[in-house]
DNA sequence: CAATTGAGTGAGTCCGGTCTCACTCTACCA
DNA sequence: TGGTAGAGTGAGACCGGACTCACTCAATTG
């Protein structure tokens, strides 16, 4: 079982045709199942092609029938196991629906995404699931859609893209509910701390940033702020904290600050591991001198001490939508709203107390 | 730039062909890029393509050429993040070289495996990096191989399958000197809790397991107690323990023996999570109660308190060689041994102590 | 019993590219 | 200046399936 049947041509349909004694066309429907074929010729065929190891070319199939039966997913990292949780959300749904799917990871580059776009459509993918590293720029997804392929944007909208179908949590709502929740113990100096770069010009209030997600969360922040009647509620908005030592240098110069913050909320999982390592490296502890709050509920969340107070995301769900969304797209079933919005929730646990120099005393 | 462009015939070589006012072979020429084309046509060939909107079609291109440009990986679980690390090191790789990546998720189940290596064999993948879910049902790989793709092996190898090439860490050395190092410390009763079924009979010190990675572990755990005349060394093996619940119950039941073990080593991060999460249920305390080792090492287990020792891989490396390697094996440039072996190191934190009832006193 | 139906089959076209081959035309060389 | 090399081009075969169409032949029907 080596070497020698090995960098043979492949078999053809033609070739168990010869073998079965049938017309290709014949061998083809049978092998395809989709014409009329007789028991007897069935048989034979099977026999045939399983003697000769065939092995249908779906290029080859894919090409005739239009269809490739694969739906091509662009996120902007699966090392994030936010990324990691809705590909498999994704993945389980595509394959029960008996469709395959293809990756690629963009680091959240926008010329990585065009050219993943690229790849997929000379791929002939019947459909994309994309996580839109910018708002705006969004000339190859309008590409995409009229290229005629069905497109479910995951976790994040743009602009300017029409009747396109969005599948993401309702991250403004949750935000300014945490926000609120810091706001009622106390809290008036709350952070916030993102991965995402904010391009040229220093944030203001109002700004639309370059990730619909993000942007909604610093919306929901500073709105709860702002109905708090705190001023000047966006200074501790921190953006473009890369995981690893970004993060770190933006947490150290947050609390190093004269008036640093007295919570912080970071905007996923990879941060805020970079944001708690760093508080612990300046000597400083949640929640006595510092609340915390992430993004995202893993349970190494509840390992830590103090197990911390998340924002839980359906993310699993959110996949499963956007996967169901967009094969029912390529198979002409138009269902319900374009746009899905997932609720997420706080959870309460012991990462958030008042602030240190205020000093209320309630629970 | 909406409706109406949507649903038409692709853009062919053809169109552009006559548009530009060439033949088809030139114009197909300049636009794969292949032939010799003057200048003059180039030109007029490229502004065709671009007032046509001409996108080539991968799949009729790879037919042809017999080459896809795509890596197919099959893994067992993304959302586990040691493979969401090594997909990463796999798509940097192959995205430099040219390639395209399509993923496929197994869930650990042979029969989703067998299936994932035909679809990407009918998608003609130019070659295969897989996690092979089981150590001796084997056939679907040897079918790869028969049909003249390059197969790489990632994390794991099999048994009957001659000179397959396969990346993996040295697990049964990294295992031994982290059982050594609780043996020091004067650990006899130690526990190795793995996700691995190990189907029908119990387990008896020397079978080969599912898995060779886990395999390899036992193994190594098993050497040094044996060497350090630890009876009954088995004893404290548990399979099977699947994320969730099934880890939980297992810890519980091994925390419940009149004789429990005195240290715990988990398999997979995932698996320590549910071990730790249990453990503090049953108010035992690492390391006073138990001392504790898991494989893998990310950020959050420095957070938590204490901080745990862990094993180490060097899990993007291992994707960025396995990917290496099949891109050479696909253009024909053979390179080194086929077996790649990546130490892992043992990183000494705070979660290992002595045994409690031992009592021994060193630093 | 002639007419109708449709299951079963084969011949051949088509999908959208690549590639081979023959041919033209210019440039260079002895 | 005749010969040749090679760049540039077009016609058409080909990759491996799906699909259209024409045809056969047995079963059904009025």
């Amino acid at each position: 079982m080596n070497e020698p049947t090995a960098r043979r041509r492949d078999v053809t349909v033609a070739d168990v045709a010869r073998e079965a004694k049938v017309a290709k066309a014949t061998a083809a429907r049978s092998l395809g199942g989709y014409g009329a074929v007789s028991d007897d010729v069935r048989q034979r065929v099977q026999a045939a092609a399983e003697a000769l190891g065939y092995h249908a070319n779906g290029l080859a199939r894919s090409m005739n029938t239009g269809r490739s039966n694969t739906i091509g997913v662009i996120v902007g990292d699966i090392e994030n196991p936010y990324f990691g949780l809705a590909m498999r959300g994704i993945t389980d749904t595509a394959k029960a629906a008996g469709y395959d799917v293809i990756l690629a990871n963009t680091g959240e580059q926008l010329d990585a995404e065009i050219d993943a776009a690229r790849v997929f459509v000379e791929k002939r993918v019947d459909g994309f699931i994309v996580a839109p590293a910018s708002f705006t720029l969004t000339d190859h997804l309008s590409d995409i859609m009229h290229s005629g392929r069905p497109l479910v944007l995951l976790d994040r909208h743009v602009a300017n893209l029409d009747d396109v179908d969005v599948i993401e949590v309702d991250n403004e709502k949750v935000a300014h509910a945490a926000a609120q929740h810091l706001i009622d113990r106390g809290h008036e100096r709350i952070a916030f701390i993102t991965t995402l770069e904010l391009g040229s010009n220093p944030y203001q209030a109002g700004d639309e940033l370059g990730v619909s997600s993000v942007s909604a969360r610093v919306n929901g922040i500073l709105a709860a702020m702002n109905t708090a009647g705190v001023d000047n509620s966006e200074r501790y908005l921190r953006f473009g904290a890369n995981s690893g030592s970004g993060v770190k240098g933006v947490t150290r110069e947050l609390m190093q600050l004269e008036e640093p913050p007295t919570a912080i909320i970071a905007s996923d999982s990879l941060i805020a591991m970079g944001v708690l390592g760093e508080l612990r490296e300046l000597g400083l502890t949640v929640p006595d001198d510092v609340s915390f709050i992430m993004f995202d509920d893993f349970e190494w969340a509840t390992l830590i001490s103090p197990a911390l107070t998340v924002i839980a995301q359906p993310v699993y769900e959110v996949g499963v939508a956007a996967a169901t969304r967009l094969i029912a797209r390529i198979e002409g079933r138009v269902t319900g709203e374009p746009i899905q919005v997932f609720p997420a929730a706080l959870v309460h646990r012991k990462s958030v107390a008042p602030p240190r120099v205020v000093g209320r005393d309630d629970a």
